[in-house]
DNA sequence: TTGTAAGCGTTATCAT
DNA sequence: ATGATAACGCTTACAA
């Protein structure tokens, strides 16, 4: 008896249409050379006449393999995230493959759930963000016959495929350029927002360096959930010291730099000479506050780029395919520090 | 002959483990009401210690229905779609269903490939951006079996859902506000980028309002392919003019408006005494810039919601639900206008 | 270059 | 409350 309960037309109708079997019609789109040009033209015709769609749920089934890409990442919405994303949908789109998506919110349960959805599909892979997940999720991903790739982060000692750049880099780098420009009380302010690992690796990197100068590295932990608010909320507190005034800050991000940035305004202080402020991210908005915002961008183009480069050759089935891309930030020197 | 790829547990696997069949084994996850709690108990465990992960391609041809929403938008990263989709993306989470996405740039070639692409899924819903279609994407979207909802528009005249806002609407309201501050001399600024039919949509609303005061109603094409600098153009050119000097301008988005801003800055001019700027979109940076933008806010956070609404409810083939959704803009009165 | 037969892992249907 | 069986629409393996 028949199940069928949409008038789609299937693979069987296109065949009965041109008068050739299934197989014929099903290689006609996977492997078009391998069918002759008159048979190919039948086919096309039938196709067009019919308004056919593969059905892919079914091809997925058969050959245990799809063409969606399955990717974790903390938000849509911020400005971090959103330029990797658009890298990478349109390189998967342009070799036909699409993209899954789902947030965490930097909970890395929330990443479990998505997770185990994500391998119901059999993606041709499964793209996270960060290197830090439940020990689940280990579990499921290190069971998984699906590719799996991190981005944002690196680490030799993982196994699967990474995209990404060093947080630690990226924390020393930043406390250089404001050593090179003469700061030495230099403070980092911390995300509010609990679980940005990341950003961690990139205070440790801040450390570091100061310690290296001679240096004490320190830290402040604002308390506003609201990351603008915390970044307003940790200038004030700062700039009150009486002691140990810092002339430079470095921001976990660029969401707390600019709620800095515009306390200062709303103060009237002038900014790099009342204090230096420094971020993290490049946001969108970086270039258009005033005084425009010293910052690192990552490479998140890049890194989209670069995930879309190893999903196609995996689907190549090529070898010698690198397990570990490192790409470069790039520091953005600009008014406020 | 076995042709399993992986050694991914199945449904049988759970089962044979369990002493059951799959079929109770399949309910379990579908039905668990149906299923007797002892039973629930031995398959939990079973699940639980092969990892299983049920394989939605085989889930979705057997039942001809999926979990999975497919959404086109014009692009992701962009600050204008990146918070509808984080509110669907989130909301339909919640409901176990999972977000499939493309970009489409604007154009309607690209869009229709995704549509394409994306019934091949037999998604529980297909979520468009606006009301202009291909007309094979109408064809596509007409013959489909599945539900399709498009946002960002209304068109009491089509069959898809519709969840959005009326773009018309926001023009007049826009020069409406600026009327109401005594301005008279108020021009629109197009978008360079073209394919942006609901910005025309606004410049008729704004045309019909100015016309209405016995005004002239003009726009200002500007050249430059990137927003910012395209805003810039614009101000420039439009302050330039001997006679006619615009009091106010409206721009086509945020981007737009935020480009002049920053032009203005570099010029020196004061906003808006030297000239209103309103904008719409209200993008992350408006209330960052200085001045601050005036400018619309769209319900993209209520429209994601909206949708996944539609979604639930079709899931649970309730009846009665309303076909077209319209939602409130918000005029967001800052500094520069 | 094309075709046949079997099977992918699940769910609908019907039966008990 | 549970199960046997037959689809779902496609691709693999093998054959011709």
């Amino acid at each position: 008896m028949s199940r069928r309960r949409t008038e789609r037309p299937t693979l069987a109708d296109v065949a009965a249409l041109c008068g050739m079997s299934t197989i014929t019609v099903s290689r006609y789109f996977r492997e078009p050379q391998r069918v002759a040009p008159d048979a190919s033209e039948r086919i096309r015709t039938a196709v067009e006449r019919l308004n056919y769609v593969p059905n892919l749920a079914a091809g997925g089934l058969a050959s245990a393999r799809s063409r969606v890409v399955a990717m974790v990442v903390p938000n849509i919405s911020g400005p971090i995230f959103a330029p990797m994303l658009q890298a990478l949908s349109d390189g998967l789109a342009e070799h036909g493959l699409q993209l899954l998506l789902a947030s965490s919110y930097f909970s890395m349960d929330a990443e479990e759930r998505a997770v185990r959805a994500f391998l119901g599909w059999n993606p041709a892979a499964l793209v996270l963000t960060s290197r830090f997940h439940t020990a689940a999720t280990e579990r499921l991903i290190a069971g998984a016959s699906q590719p799996v790739i991190e981005t944002w982060d690196l680490d030799p000692g993982r196994a699967p495929y990474q995209v990404g750049f060093s947080h630690r880099q990226v924390g020393r780098d930043a406390a250089r350029y404001l050593l090179d420009r003469g700061h030495r009380r230099i403070g980092f302010v911390h995300n509010s927002a609990a679980g940005d690992l990341s950003a961690q690796e990139r205070f440790a990197g801040h450390a570091e360096v100061m310690q290296a100068a001679g240096l004490p590295a320190w830290g402040y932990n604002p308390t506003a959930a609201d990351p603008m608010q915390a970044g307003a909320q940790a200038l004030e507190a700062l700039l009150a010291r009486k002691r140990q005034r810092p002339e430079a800050l470095v921001f976990a991000n660029d969401n707390l730099a600019c709620g800095a940035i515009l306390a200062a305004q709303r103060r009237s202080l002038s900014l790099p000479q009342d204090v230096a402020i420094f971020g993290f991210g490049d946001y969108a908005f970086a270039d258009k506050l005033l005084p425009s915002l010293s910052t690192t961008r990552p490479p998140a183009r890049e890194m989209g780029q670069a995930v879309v480069d190893i999903v196609v050759r995996l689907q190549a089935a090529e070898e010698g395919i690198a397990r570990r891309v490192e790409l470069a930030c790039e520091v953005v020197g600009r008014e406020s520090a």
